[in-house]
DNA sequence: TAGATTGTTAATCGATTAACAATC
DNA sequence: TAGATTGTTAATCGATTAACAATC
């Protein structure tokens, strides 16, 4: 009823703003730079710096007072938090134009994801490369999966197949879910799911647009 | 100070979560449903009840007591408002990976955006088709979006060059930003960015991940 | 009528903003 | 010391949840 200190509860649109300040250090460390402020951060990145010092309260970090935050402790304690320290293994469904573009990660500033296989229930895309990365007709997930003991999946399939995709992993063993499919999965309570949808942005884009315009 | 009708103020979590709506609802309707509750679009998507009707009521669409929604009025409703109804004319920059994927939207549910011409800064890229879209150089870009009087735009380049990408948007007249690029955009405020981070999902579900597995 | 569902109002909850004391 | 910045606490704001009256 009063006092629950084990509920240190995350916010998860702060989670959400931490890949962008990642992003930002590790540029400054590259131009080797050493210490930045919350307000350097803030003016980086759009967002205000109270906001900026609560999300990076959230990883554990912590800076000098009257001076700022260490670059290099920063990275290790963001990536830390995030889970980007030591990429996971993880597997794709759904080898079309989308799919592909996640397999080559590398270029969307993803980090975390180290793809080992990616399916499709299409046998013309199945025992080719895409991105480096080996294709495999989907009868050979399930054995895979297992096989490599894979906890992370990304479904990008059409959304018909979603659901069916998804059993097939959540039975061989899959934990992790990153799903581009425009549908709600049904998964036990154990399995999480992230579903990711593209057009909700352009919708805000439209709407905020509106709002600016009548706002003069 | 008090009682300020005029500030209608639309959620945007409620604005971002339409589109699924909508496509829920376009499955319907193509399999005969003329009427759905909003208990049904709840169960259908995830959300509570109560949250489907808030975000239908900033549509401004109605339902019957006791009855329902009349879906091919829902759909009309939700078309509307986010402003999908009239597709607008629209650019791309950047024919990367990503960027060939956004002009091959039908594949992605976008819907409220017409591709009608893509630039890269790479030569080899230009003067060739991408997904029924034809690329020019760069060069062309400012003389193209003023004669077709193009007011949207979408930015798949580099952070490095995004920038500069910007400010030749703005400059030629792009009043819509849907940007791929994880960078700050420096813009006037007659200028609508919306800014796109795929990492900010993956590193939510990382940690929605971890909060499951302490839960137990 | 009885059952179902909308639409609205009030209560709760969490996130953002503002302010400032502590301290390098 | 003086200036700067963290870290924390309190105040505000908005979104979600709960409850229910209105009504088909």
């Amino acid at each position: 009823m009063s006092g629950e200190p084990t509920k240190r509860i995350t916010s998860m649109p702060g989670v959400r703003r931490l890949p962008f300040y990642l992003n930002l250090l590790r540029c400054l460390h590259a131009e080797g730079g050493e210490i930045v402020s919350a307000i350097t951060l803030a003016e980086a990145s759009g967002h205000p710096a109270p906001v900026v010092k609560k999300d990076i309260e959230i990883t554990g970090a912590a800076g000098k007072t009257g001076v700022g935050y260490e670059i290099g402790d920063l990275i290790e304690k963001l990536e830390d938090f995030i889970g980007w320290k030591n990429p996971q293994d993880a597997i794709l469904v759904g080898v079309g134009h989308l799919g592909c573009v996640l397999l080559g990660h590398d270029n969307l500033n993803l980090r975390g994801l180290n793809f080992v296989a990616a399916f499709d229930s299409d046998p013309e895309r199945a025992d080719r490369m895409c991105q480096d990365v080996k294709v495999f007709h989907i009868s050979k997930m399930p054995g895979l999966i297992k096989q490599l003991r894979i906890k992370t999946a990304v479904i990008t399939v059409p959304a018909a197949e979603a659901q069916a995709a998804a059993d097939l992993l959540v039975e061989a063993g899959i934990r992790l879910i990153w799903s581009f499919a425009p549908t709600l999965l049904n998964v036990p309570d154990s399995v999480t799911v992230q579903r990711e949808d593209l057009s909700a942005g352009l919708a805000e884009l439209l709407v905020k647009s509106r709002l600016n315009e009548s706002m003069g």
